[in-house]
RNA sequence: GCGAAAGUGGCGGAACUGGUAGACGCGCUAGACUUAGGAUCUAGUGCCGCAAGGCGUGGGGGUUCGAGUCCCCCCUUUCGCACCA
C-alpha cells in the first residue's frame, strides 16, 4: 500500500534504467580497502567488505537426465564437496521451472509452491520465519564427476538474483542444505573429514561439518580421495574446465548501481533516444543538460517526461525528430564528487581542471556519520576510480582518513496516559500534565518519534552557540555517541564565565609591553609558564594529531584554574614578572579557545586592546625548555605494588635516582628485613625494587 | 548465526609506546562571602575501614619486575550483515 494514500495498492513494474557498472570495480574497490587501513575506521572497511560480498567458487553444468541437451548451471564455492552433493536446488523464479510450468510437466503441488513463493517478495521471504520449504521438480539431473542421478528440486532459500540461482545440495558440509535435506529425507553423505578424524565417516552426522582448510581432506570422492581441501578445489575446478562442464568463477554481492530516478530535481541523463540511431549520447557541446525552469507539478506523471520543450529535441546523430531521456541521476552521483568540484567550482568546460585536483585532493581528511559507511562512501570511492580511468585523477582512493562521527542521544520518556513525552515536560521526575513517573526509556539516537530531542536552536539562545558547542566537544571523543546533558551545557558555561571573569581581573595590568630580558619571575610564576606551554603543546597535538577534543578542553581548563591558583597567590601585589606570566597564559588561553569557542575568543582578544581579529592570529607555539618540570615525582614500587613516592630533581641520572630512592625514610621502613634481588629503573618515570 | 566495536567511580569520560588508575567536567559534602542565592570562591569526594591498612578497570586464567593496556576462555551491551551456496 503506498505510504501516503492508504487505498492505494502498489504495484511492481519494469522500467528501463540506467546502471553504473559497479562490478566492473569491484575488485579493486576491495583490494584498495587494504590501502586504508590506519587512516580508516576498521568497522567501515569491515561493512565495506561484506558489502562488496566477493567470492570465489565454479560454475559446473549438470545435464538433465533424458533431456541430453539441457543443462543447469550451479555457483559453488565447494566444488571438492560435489560428491556429496545429494540434490540440486533451483530457485522458484529459474527459468526451468517457468518452462516445465508452462509445458505443462509441472505437478499442482509445484505450481503452487511457485505461485505462492512468486507473491512473496524477496525480503519478505526471508523474514517469514526462514523455514526452508521445497518441492521436487520430478526431474533428475547427473553429476558430471560420477554420473550420480541427483533429484531437481525448487526451494524458498535459493537466491534467483545470487549466482545462477542454482545450485547443489551438500547437506553434508553446508548448514542451510542440511536443514532442508534432514527436512525432506535426502541423503547426508560424508565427503569431507578432518586430518585427524578416527571415527566412522559413515555414521550420521548431527550437523553439518563446514571447514575451509588443509587441516580436512576429501574422501569417497574417487580419484580425488586423499586430497587436502584447498588442493582438490583447484584440482576439480580445472578438471571441469578441462572436461568442458565447469569453470571457475568469482561471484559478488554488490549490484550494479541504478542510478536512474524519475523525479524531477537531479541531474538529467545526457542521452537522446532516437528511433533510427537507437541511444545517442548528447554531444560534449551541448553539455551540462539543464533542468527546464518552467515545470508543472500538477501534471499526472513525471513533471520532466510532461514538458514537451525538455523532451523533444533532434537526434544529434541523424537529425531526425528523437525523445530526450527524461531520467534524473540518483543524488549519490552528486555526492560522490563534490569536493573535487569545491577546488574548480567557476570551470566553465570540465568538472575541475585535473592540475587544481592533483594540488588540493585526496582528501586528507574527512568526517561523516557511520550511515554513509556502505552507500556514499563506496559511491565516492567507486566515482574516484572511475574519473582516475577517464584522465581526471592520477589516484583511485579520495579520502586518506576518515573519521566517524557519533550521534546525539538522550534518554526517552514515556508517560502511561500522555505516551512519550519530551525531556522537558518531565518535572521533577514526573509527567508534567498528569503527575505519574514516566518509564524512562533507554539512551538513543535522539528522534522526533520518541521525543527524546533537544532544540539546538532553543539550547543556542538560552547558553549560546559557543557553550552548545563547547560542551559537545568535551563530553566525549568525536567518534563516540554523545549524550545531551543540560547539566554538561551548564558547565561549559561555567567555565568560559570563569575565563571570562579571570582575563577581565587581569586585562587592565597585562595589557603592556614588557622586556623579558628584566623579569625575575618566582615559583609560582614559572609553574603557570610551566602550565602555559604544557597547555599549548597538548591542545596543539589533541586537535591536530588525536582528534581528541574533549581532552584538548580539559587541558585548557586546566590552565584555567592554574590561573585562579595564581591569582590568589600573587593578589593584588603582582610583580612585573608576575603579570608577564599572566598575559602569556591569557594570549595562549584565547588563541587556544578560538576554534572552541570563536566569538567570545574574539570578544577577549579585543578586551587584550588587539587591532587584529584571534582568527588571524598565528597560533600559539610552545616552549619545550618551559615547559619541561623541574622536579620530578617519582613513584618506588616494591614488587610491583606502589610503596611510595620520592621528589627528584627533573635532570637525574638512573644512578643518583636509585640512590634518592634507597635514602627514602618510607621505603627503608618497608624494606627493614628484605633483600634485594633485581632494581627496575625506568630512567624518570618509576623505580621497582623486587625484594625476598 | 557471522563480523566489528566496547565494558573504568553515583554520571560523562582521562590514562598516547605495558610503568603513580580515575585527568577534566557533572553530581555530592563542608566552609567562606552574602539580606538571600540554584551566583562566586576555597577544600574534600573510587570502595571498605576510626585508623593502620586492605580492595579495586565485566568474570576467570596466563605472560611480565610490573597489566585498564598484551595473550587465552567466558559473560554483557551496542552496531553492521543476515539463507549470498
Amino acid at each position: 500500500m503506498c505510504w501516503r494514500h492508504e487505498d492505494v495498492r502498489v504495484r511492481q513494474r519494469q522500467l528501463e534504467q540506467w546502471f553504473v557498472r559497479v562490478t566492473k570495480y569491484a575488485d579493486e574497490l576491495l583490494d584498495s580497502l587494504n590501502d586504508q587501513k590506519g587512516g580508516w575506521p576498521d568497522r567501515v572497511i569491515t561493512m565495506q567488505r561484506n558489502w562488496i560480498g566477493r567470492s570465489k567458487g565454479a560454475e559446473v553444468d549438470f545435464k538433465i537426465d533424458g533431456e541430453a541437451d539441457k543443462t543447469i548451471r550451479i555457483f559453488t564455492t565447494r566444488i571438492d564437496t560435489i560428491y556429496g552433493a545429494s540434490s540440486l536446488i533451483l530457485a522458484p523464479e529459474h527459468a526451468l521451472i517457468a518452462e516445465l510450468i508452462e509445458c505443462g510437466k509441472a505437478s499442482d503441488e509445484l505450481k503452487t509452491f511457485v505461485e505462492q513463493q512468486s507473491a512473496i517478495e524477496a525480503a519478505d521471504r526471508m523474514a517469514e520465519g526462514k523455514e526452508k520449504l521445497g518441492v521436487f521438480t520430478g526431474m533428475y539431473a547427473i553429476n558430471p564427476f560420477n554420473q550420480a542421478k541427483l533429484p531437481i528440486w525448487t526451494a524458498n532459500f535459493v537466491l534467483t538474483s545470487y549466482g545462477t540461482g542454482a545450485i547443489m545440495a551438500v547437506p553434508a558440509h553446508d548448514e542451510r542444505d542440511f536443514e532442508f535435506s534432514s527436512k525432506y529425507g535426502l541423503p547426508i553423505p560424508r565427503v569431507i573429514v578432518a586430518n585427524d578424524f578416527k571415527g566412522d565417516a559413515n555414521e550420521p552426522l548431527t550437523e553439518a561439518f563446514t571447514p575451509k582448510d588443509d587441516k580436512c581432506t576429501v574422501i569417497n570422492s574417487g580419484e580425488w580421495s586423499g586430497k587436502p581441501v584447498p588442493e582438490a578445489i583447484a584440482a576439480m575446478t580445472a578438471h571441469a574446465e578441462a572436461n568442458g562442464f565447469g569453470t571457475s568463477q568469482t561471484n559478488f554481492k554488490i549490484r550494479d548501481w541504478g542510478i536512474s530516478r524519475q523525479r524531477a530535481w537531479g541531474t538529467p541523463i545526457p542521452f537522446v533516444h532516437c528511433a533510427k540511431c537507437g541511444i545517442v549520447p548528447v554531444p560534449e557541446d551541448q553539455l551540462p543538460v539543464a533542468l527546464p525552469k518552467d515545470l508543472d507539478f500538477a501534471s499526472k506523471g513525471a513533471p520532466l517526461a510532461e514538458h514537451e520543450g525538455f523532451v523533444n529535441v533532434t537526434c544529434p546523430t541523424c537529425g531526425a525528430a528523437a525523445r530526450r531521456d527524461t531520467d534524473t541521476m540518483d543524488t549519490f552521483v552528486d555526492s560522490s564528487w563534490y569536493y573535487f568540484r569545491y577546488v574548480d567550482p567557476k570551470n566553465e568546460k570540465l568538472p575541475f581542471d585535473p592540475a587544481i585536483a592533483a594540488y588540493w585532493t585526496p582528501v586528507d581528511q574527512y568526517i561523516g556519520g557511520i550511515e554513509h559507511a556502505v552507500l556514499h562512501l563506496i559511491y565516492t570511492r567507486l566515482w574516484t576510480k572511475i574519473m582516475r580511468d577517464l584522465g581526471l585523477l592520477t589516484f583511485g582512493e579520495p579520502v586518506k582518513k576518515l573519521l566517524t562521527q557519533g550521534m546525539v542521544t538522550l534518554a526517552s520518556y514515556r508517560c502511561a496516559t500522555h505516551d512519550w513525552i519530551y525531556p522537558t515536560e518531565v518535572i521533577d521526575g514526573k509527567c508534567k500534565f498528569c503527575s505519574q513517573p514516566p518509564t524512562v526509556g533507554r539512551i538513543e539516537k535522539m528522534s522526533k518519534s520518541k521525543k527524546n530531542t533537544v532544540d539546538p536552536d532553543e539550547m543556542i539562545r538560552i547558553y549560546g552557540a559557543d557553550t552548545v558547542r563547547l560542551f559537545m566537544l568535551f563530553a566525549a571523543p568525536p567518534e563516540k555517541d554523545l549524550e545531551w546533558s543540560e547539566a554538561g551545557a551548564e558547565g561549559a558555561a561555567r567555565f568560559l564565565n570563569r575565563v571570562w571573569r579571570i582575563i577581565y581581573k587581569w586585562n587592565d595590568r597585562v595589557n603592556f609591553k614588557f622586556e623579558i630580558q628584566n623579569l625575575e619571575f618566582t615559583d609560582a610564576a614559572r609553574a603557570l609558564r610551566r602550565k602555559t606551554h604544557q597547555t599549548i603543546k597538548r591542545v596543539t597535538t589533541d586537535i591536530a594529531e588525536r582528534m581528541n577534543f574533549n581532552t584538548a578542553v580539559a587541558a585548557m581548563m586546566e590552565l584555567t584554574n592554574e590561573l585562579y591558583a595564581f591569582d590568589a597567590t600573587v593578589k593584588d601585589a603582582a610583580t612585573d614578572a608576575d603579570k608577564f606570566a599572566v598575559k602569556e597564559a591569557i594570549e595562549a588561553l584565547v588563541k587556544l579557545l578560538a576554534p572552541f569557542t570563536p566569538h567570545i575568543a574574539e570578544e577577549l582578544w579585543a578586551s587584550l586592546g588587539r587591532d587584529e581579529v584571534v582568527v588571524s592570529s598565528r597560533w600559539p607555539a610552545y616552549d619545550a625548555e618551559l615547559a619541561k618540570a623541574d622536579e620530578l615525582e617519582i613513584p618506588v614500587q616494591i614488587n610491583g605494588k606502589m610503596a611510595a613516592k620520592v621528589i627528584v630533581a627533573a635532570e637525574i641520572s638512573d644512578d643518583d635516582l636509585k640512590a634518592a630512592v634507597l635514602a627514602d625514610a618510607k621505603v627503608q621502613a618497608k624494606l627493614a628485613d628484605k633483600q634485594i634481588v633485581k632494581t627496575i629503573v625506568v630512567p624518570k618515570r618509576l623505580v621497582n625494587l623486587v625484594v625476598k
